[in-house]
DNA sequence: TTATTATTGTGTTATTTTTACACGATTGCT
DNA sequence: AGCAATCGTGTAAAAATAACACAATAATAA
């Protein structure tokens, strides 16, 4: 099987020429709108939630979108997301990062349209909503049926992408206040990996990756036996975390 | 920390207002030329080599690239980076994934340009380069020091992307020929992941696996005691593919 | 104040997975 | 015939994971 017939079907210099301005060259190119869109999750109830507003298009009445804007000119997506993520719940400091780039035409009703998509994970308590954002509400995730333009699709890969993610990366933290006890955080893994763990195993394996840091402190708030308040230590993570995982597909 | 003073600084409809007509809505988005950028992966002489085109643009007179092209009207992304890579390489039926998208304000000198990378794995047997493709060349991932744009920053990317995706996926098997001794598969691992394995236990680790079809043939172009010739079933994977594997980072 | 309820905190054993390690058999080449 | 290179194989030690139960503590209700 080899590429004898194969042809270059656009040869895009003639033989030989370079291209002088670079400027001509992209004033050729078709553009393209382009928007971010973000999938902010939180976790409140020990249920995994995401933030949603109500879609302004008439097309879409009555159904949920998630927080979107297009991309300002020469601005990089990055910025964008995150200005997205501030204006919508005045926030900063937040976790965020890019998931994919969804493509498919007929995507948006108005025509092509671009967006690419970014995950982020705060924590529900510090986010109040606004007086005025009454067409903003957290949903749970897995109650989510239906939602505007491509939407679902998108947010169906990025809690895929989460599941995964937080497997090998302290994400998870993001979601919880700043001290948390063992019993939220692993209702926090329950409810992402939809999975039920053992609790004696749990804390022995997070106690083993000896990336805990006991406040000492306890929680005051619950009517049973309290538990000890824990941070998660960032620094030594990024100094000691993992290098090489087998092979296991 | 909560957001009593946070403001929405771009209210996107007046109060109450649906947007009727999405065309018009889209028709004000800033345009982006947008392309794709296909890191084609191959395997030789024990390394893993990444086809680069020379460079057109003068200003990077010397440089080599990825293979790109701009996304046509209304083209899915999919599709225009699957047909730059059978243009280039003028085969079919080669794997192909969305890997990132590159922002970055300045990454072309042209003006402002997306891309979106994706990661090609094919069998370098298969792809004799057309006599006409001298500016088509085979590199040495490891040894590849600059290139034009910003495409050595989405080569690392993809390595890197490339390394942890084969480690949870059998991506690798794209990258030999159909039938392959235990040998050539240790060799790939051992080249990708820039790592010494134990032949025993790599061998163990594949035959546990149940993956692989013994095809009761032999190699018989090498030197020495030749070895068995396996094939990757990859309708068995599908059905049994992992689903959970621990918390580990 | 006492009993009840809910949850915390803790350790051991069996099982599975991973790692480390060496030698006789086979083929091509000279 | 002998050399060089690689194939194919098994076992034992070490590490990780999984399964499993009970006493201690605090809040609440009687």
């Amino acid at each position: 099987m080899s590429n004898e017939n194969a042809v270059l079907t656009t040869p895009r210099t003639k033989p030989g020429g370079l291209i002088k301005s670079a400027e001509k060259l992209v004033a050729s190119y078709p553009r393209v709108p382009i928007t971010v869109d973000c999938v902010i999750f939180g976790f409140d109830e020990n249920e995994l939630k995401v933030l949603l507003i109500r879609s302004d298009l008439e097309i879409f009445k009555g159904q949920w979108s998630l927080l979107g804007d297009f991309a300002a000119d020469n601005e990089e997506l990055d910025d964008a997301a995150y200005r997205v993520l501030c204006e919508r719940t005045g926030m900063t400091d937040v976790y965020l990062e890019q998931v994919r780039t969804f493509s498919k035409p007929g995507r948006h009703p108005g025509g092509r349209v671009l967006t690419v998509a970014y995950c982020s994970l705060l924590n529900i308590e510090q986010h109040k909503l606004g007086k005025m954002d009454n067409e903003l509400h957290w949903h749970t995730v897995k109650n989510i049926k239906e939602m505007a333009f491509d939407h679902k699709e998108i947010m169906d890969f990025s809690y895929n992408w989460l599941q995964k993610r937080i497997m090998e990366h302290p994400l998870g933290f993001n979601l919880l206040p700043e001290k948390f006890s063992l019993r939220e955080l692993q209702n926090l893994y329950e409810a992402i990996l939809d999975v039920k763990l053992d609790r004696r195993n749990f804390r022995k394996k997070f106690f083993s990756m000896d990336f805990l840091i006991d406040t000492g402190e306890y929680e005051d708030d619950v009517p049973h036996r309290p538990g000890r308040l824990y941070q998660f230590n960032f620094e030594k993570y990024e100094q000691n975390k993992r290098r090489w995982t087998g092979i296991d597909f």
